[in-house]
DNA sequence: AAAACATTCAACCAAATGGTTGACTCCGGA
DNA sequence: TCCGGAGTCAACCATTTGGTTGAATGTTTT
């Protein structure tokens, strides 16, 4: 199960786990309103700067983050387009859910009933 | 960096984590028409059953999918809700990406703007 | 030119992951 | 009651992950 490239689903692997981390996810949210340098992205978390960036750099292999550098700074900021696409692969399965829901939303429902019937069966006079 | 139980970020890690392998995809996919048992969700992979168990277990910790032991079987179905919450994660940052994208399409109207401008200047008579 | 900063790289470590095989449990049918 | 099928469990293995530290590479500033 080598991970070869630019297959869809190579990359979705890719995206999902990037966001299977709450610290990436929490920089991503850092950098989304506007872009940051490498150390004042660092600054909330208390692990070294190396960690940061390794976790930037999976930010950065997903296509979620784009570095831009400037000087000496290396500027961060969120690239949009893959997590549309992860979003699309989720969006393309709702509706399974949202059947699931619904029957769920029956069954819970019909289990209300049968519940209020058996407290107070007003239903049955 | 525990990973807690019960928090949303600790469940949306688990569920990321879950959604960012194929094969973990594609079971989803083989289940979310309609309820199979384990092996029959096997067949189609050429891995062991042990290692679809494996997944299944990663699945189902994720609350993506429900097991129901009928008999000997153990039907597998899929399981709503916790993909509806990483599908809200995703959506509560979209207008984020939405304004990246509008600023890269902006950036790219101006830059054609002036590349037409630079080409045929009939605005500056 | 040297000092100070921003960031990455390399080596290392512990824990988790995805896979295997073989033994084990549980259930239904002969 | 015993056999075979459905699944899980346990032990094991190689690879990846997320973290560390310390040295290395640029870039500004003094």
């Amino acid at each position: 199960m080598v991970k070869r490239f630019r297959t869809e689903e190579a990359r979705l692997d890719t995206v999902f786990h990037a966001l299977s981390d709450s610290t990436r996810r929490s920089i991503l949210r850092d950098v989304c309103a506007e872009e940051k340098t490498v150390t004042a992205i660092a600054e909330p978390y208390n692990v070294s700067l190396a960690a940061v960036s390794k976790h930037l750099k999976v930010l950065e292999r997903a296509g979620l983050v784009r570095r831009e550098k400037r000087g000496s700074f290396q500027y961060v900021r969120t690239n949009a387009m893959p997590m549309k696409e992860a979003e699309r692969w989720l969006a393309y399965y709702e509706k399974f859910w949202n059947q699931r829901l619904d029957a769920l939303e029956q069954l819970l429902d019909d289990e209300d009933a049968q519940q209020s019937q058996k407290s107070s069966p007003k239903q049955s006079l």
